[in-house]
DNA sequence: GTCTATAATGAGATAGAC
DNA sequence: GTCTATCTCATTATAGAC
């Protein structure tokens, strides 16, 4: 009995539509992708994308979805974990690079997006994924401040630094990559370098 | 003999197509905008967007053309004058956040829209703005650091992170403030704090 | 220059054969 | 399940009156 035979390396074509889907929604957006695009990319019929998934609007969900609880389910398990402050920098800086390197166009896709719709808020985050919970390391900090570990910093804005620094390098690639005028290979090992970086940045800055 | 009678408050058609286009076109990109809507926007016909400018595509252009100017024309005057290091990085913080407080829409638009092309490079600046000059702001890095001023810091990383951390909060605005469970209003304020706050963070870092 | 009406095209969605 | 052919509608673009 073997069971699942092709499902490894031969996705089915749902796998395949979806794979796809992913690639041209996150580049173009909502407004700009094209189903018949989507259709080539997974290799197959235009039909077939409304035979799973009955439209565009549809399919669109299904990849927002999943994008918003890859962006902000990482979030909570690293700041809301019991490591010491300066620790948990570094793994949210080293995670979250990591994570947006394999997906560079995620942030752009999903900020993109939700100016196209101020109406509905994003408090349907991802409709499953827990909402975000930064209140433990804000205490973190707030401690550290007191203990006269680190200098007076608002939370929110020390957050507002660390995701600033991870995530926009990647939005602003093009127009950085530009103003830098350096290579693609450059501009990778630059943004390799930021983990280490991006660290020893922002501790410098606050320690005491 | 009163010539541009009605220059100044009631500009002409040609003007407000633009200003309607610069709304929509910065909201929705170039795939998510309505000619229709624009049209509606400044308050005229349909046709007349035809006239004034041949497609959507030659519109869309000046749009794009006039906000690359906008977002790239301010480093060099900064960033190449002749103000020392720490006053020069408190000057473009405050301004870029300045610009950009005006122009909320502004960055995630660009960022977009090259995404959405990447086959046309950034290279076509503005066709006409002075491509952007770091390499003085670059030098006097170098020089502070060999003067034992700052510590080591590659020179690009150190502009990553400034532009990063002005412009990035405007462009993820609407999930920073979903994650962060603020008021539009508390938002705003960490914005305006942000001209004083960044300079200090980013000072206190490199600072021996 | 500005409008209304209409043509031309692009793109999402469906029908129906295989 | 997958395809080709087709329908339908939204949107860009033009014609032509005023």
């Amino acid at each position: 009995m073997q069971l699942n035979k092709k499902v490894k390396v031969e996705q089915g074509a749902e796998q395949k539509i979806i794979a796809a889907a992913r690639r041209i929604f996150q580049r173009k957006g909502m407004a700009g992708a094209r189903m018949e695009e989507i259709a080539a990319e997974a290799g197959i019929n235009k039909a077939l994308l409304h035979y799973y998934f009955r439209s565009k609007e549809k399919l669109f969900q299904v990849i927002m979805m999943e994008a918003k609880g890859q962006m902000l389910g990482r979030l909570h398990p690293i700041l809301g974990s019991d490591a010491p402050l300066f620790e948990k920098i570094e793994l949210f800086v080293e995670s979250y690079i990591s994570f947006v390197t394999e997906n560079p166009f995620l942030p752009g896709f999903i900020l993109h997006e939700i100016n196209r719709h101020p109406e509905k808020l994003v408090n349907e985050i991802s409709s499953g994924a827990k909402r975000p919970n930064l209140s433990k390391f804000f205490q973190q900090v707030e401690t550290e401040i007191k203990k006269k570990n680190i200098i007076a910093i608002q939370p929110e804005q020390l957050f507002m630094n660390m995701l600033s620094m991870c995530v926009f390098p990647f939005v602003g690639r093009p127009m950085l990559q530009t103003v830098l005028n350096v290579t693609d290979k450059k501009f990778n090992q630059l943004l390799a370098d930021r983990k280490k970086e991006i660290p020893v940045f922002i501790i410098n800055s606050i320690k005491r």
